[in-house]
DNA sequence: GTTAACTGCAACATGAATGTTGCAGTAAAT
DNA sequence: ATTTACTGCAACATTCATGTTGCAGTTAAC
């Protein structure tokens, strides 16, 4: 029974995050519904609705932190660590479609494991500006959100759009923009 | 009264959107105790929490409606056009940061107007397409998406910066991209 | 000054979501 | 075969948001 235990438990949370992300207010019996699984059996695993929401951070924390260090932020050359990241993070975004940085305020572990990781993005960043693949005029923050923006765009916008192409279009439209030369 | 009224029912609009947008499960007390106004107050003037969110809605929509009218993006030339409706839609954008795409869903009118403002805008970006203001190789419904993200990252993260400031850091990001020559 | 329109306040009814518990059934582990 | 660990189901209590109504006070308009 562990296993079914542990595929229920990853069904409900991953359920939760695709109904949360589309309606954040979306009911824990709909949750239960929609993963095939009694109202009540949610409530055993879960002590209440934050603890669920919890559980769906920290996945999607994981799955995040997994994505960062595999891209070698610090160690591999700048558009080899970009380019591995975006590939990673956008399955993750698609996997884990909720809004972190609105609904992990309440819980202090999970925004401060999330500022953490925002950290190694933004000093991935500042290293991409110091050695030269950011134009000097760019703000590093301003590079940061638009590099967040345009994954989420990609992400959940064009669904259809494979992992590699995805980290293509971001990577060009980040570097090289949109506009004819 | 009627000035009152008047000022009381913008200013329950205005706070409503603003704490729908952090959360969309605000409750009706809750926008109305930010609102400084009774609880049953807002009841009187609108019949339910729907109206209430549709007339947030309209109000979003109408100034949205008023900047596509202003920047002339079907005669205007495509870089004029576009600075004006980037200038135009920064402060809409803040003032009402409530997320249309998601929260219209159910309101069938709402969805329609925001449907015919998206497709005048996507018919400029397919002009910037054809006039050659844009990459050959670039999909028309990604640039739309990027500059929608470039859109949202400004007006929400940089809240300091002023409209016409992040028009310029909007275009550029999009036209030219982050990166160095 | 009287009327009309509005407001806050209190009280109430209703429904939905949350969370708990007891019970019976089932499937794996021993 | 018995124990253990689950599950679904039903029933229940509680809390909270919603929406309504009556009443008294205030302010603008006539």
């Amino acid at each position: 029974m562990r296993a079914d235990a542990a595929r229920n438990l990853s069904s409900v949370l991953r359920t939760g995050a695709r109904l949360l992300a589309e309606d954040p207010s979306t009911s824990m019996a709909a949750i239960a519904a929609a993963a095939g699984v009694d109202r009540t059996t949610v409530h055993r695993r879960f002590a209440n609705r934050e603890a669920l929401l919890r559980a769906v951070f920290q996945a999607k924390l994981d799955s995040a932190e997994r994505v960062l260090d595999e891209a070698r932020l610090t160690e591999a050359p700048v558009p080899v660590a970009l380019h591995r990241y975006l590939e990673g993070i956008v399955p993750v975004s698609r996997e884990w479609p909720v809004d972190t940085r609105r609904m992990m305020q309440k819980d202090p572990e999970a925004s401060a494991r999330r500022e953490t990781q925002s950290a190694r993005l933004s000093t991935f960043i500042q290293r991409a500006c110091d050695e030269g693949y950011l134009r000097a005029d760019i703000d590093a923050a301003w590079a940061r959100a638009v590099l967040d923006a345009l994954v989420d765009s990609i992400a959940h916008r064009f669904p259809a759009v494979d992992p590699p192409q995805a980290a293509d279009l971001v990577a060009d439209a980040f570097l090289r923009g949109l506009g004819a030369t």
